[in-house]
DNA sequence: TCAATTTTTTACCCGTGAGTAACATCCAGG
DNA sequence: CCTGGATGTTACTCACGGGTAAAAAATTGA
């Protein structure tokens, strides 16, 4: 990394890293504050302005920061995608059934969708994003239902997951995992484990008694 | 509503009911135009020249038939909670075991799901829309919230439901019913009617085979 | 202490889009 | 045919907010 060729053990470290380091903090401020604004406001009803005056700053000085607004809401939800990557990325590698990989995805993506950085990404529909941010969104996206689609297949192939559409599976888990963004609430009576826990029990056991399941669906007559 | 005494069985339709008549199509002829753009570009994003335009009209003309932008996102958002609200109503009338009507329940919410004032509601964050709005907009989700949790209720006393918390239940399957908006494309390899059946058949008999069921969960190590 | 660099501010520009005023047009009914 | 209401247009106002130029302030290294 470095250009000179003196070691870096020395004792005082150098200030170029320290520099660095400062500069990283700040960013960081800049996006833990835009993203809380985002989620309560929206990105469009958000102005820079808002988050300055938050972080006790002027406008101009996110903007030395970061080059535009987009590039703050796509550093955001890539910070949130990287940790369900992650957690996705541990699941894979650990042994199990199908059926219970698919579990632990599910229970950590929920955790996840609790937090700042994850609700941003429920809460941030693609055209908000410029098109070059928005190509590597939904590329970052598709790695992880990729990954989660794999985890179901390997699970009917055991056995251990219904026979369904993996499509459809991962919709539909996808579906109730991300709307999680929208209605936890951390001051609420459960806690993210309790919600996880319950939320991926109900995913994985259905909603039916034992005694009712795999009856059809009745539609009412009409439209 | 006449004021003159004359009685209106008189053929000819009096002018009328002939004028509120086309006014009503015409306001419906905004709602669908904005709401495709809505729904493709986000409400923000959308603004009444590209409305007025695609409708062959100026900006003053939508003016004339909505009082401002906000009025024309919550009545599509409406237009979307009736429709879901007749079904919910529908099915609650319906006989058969909470297990039962909660299906047609899902069922019909996912077909709404599928169409553009629907989709609307999915898409719309109710910092969208004015204080007033909102407030109107959240009671008329609450009511199909309430209907969609008596359902559940019903079935966990008749014992074809799980007996998990009711308010987890309602949450998960809004979410993946909700999440069928975003995703959901009508060129696709799939009917609305096979994407609601299908979902809805995931949510009631769970992702796990017979085997795994009422296993618990096993978190990766570490956050 | 002084020069160079980074950080932050003040003071702007400018495009966009909601909303309006005032004028034109079209139609009924007397 | 002429008047009044409904419908539509042109031509605007105006606030807001993203983004920038240039100067000031703070920091660092010598």
């Amino acid at each position: 990394m470095s250009t000179n060729s003196a070691p870096d053990e020395g004792s005082p470290w150098p200030k170029k890293t320290d520099r660095t380091r400062s500069r990283a903090l700040k960013r960081e401020a800049v996006m833990t504050m835009a993203v809380r604004f985002f989620n309560e406001k929206g990105f469009h009803a958000t102005s820079l302005d808002d988050v300055a005056k938050a972080l006790n700053v002027t406008k101009p000085t996110i903007y030395h920061y970061f080059r535009n607004k987009d590039e703050i809401l796509f550093e955001c939800v890539v910070q949130g995608l990287h940790s369900i990557a992650d957690a996705a990325g541990r699941v894979e590698a650990q042994g199990g059934t199908g059926l219970e990989r698919l579990k632990s995805l599910a229970y950590m993506y929920a955790i996840c969708m609790t937090q700042d950085f994850c609700i941003c990404i429920s809460r941030t529909a693609d055209h908000e994003l410029s098109p070059a941010s928005r190509a590597r969104f939904r590329a970052l996206k598709r790695e992880i239902d990729q990954t989660m689609r794999q985890v179901i297949r390997d699970g009917i192939a055991d056995g251990t997951i219904a026979p369904e559409s993996e499509r459809m599976i991962s919709f539909t888990l996808a579906g109730a995992l991300n709307w999680i963004a929208r209605w936890f609430d951390p001051e609420g009576p459960m806690s993210r484990e309790e919600v996880a826990q319950s939320v991926v029990s109900i995913l994985m056991n259905g909603v039916a008694a034992e005694a009712g399941r795999g009856t059809p669906v009745r539609a009412p007559e009409s439209s």
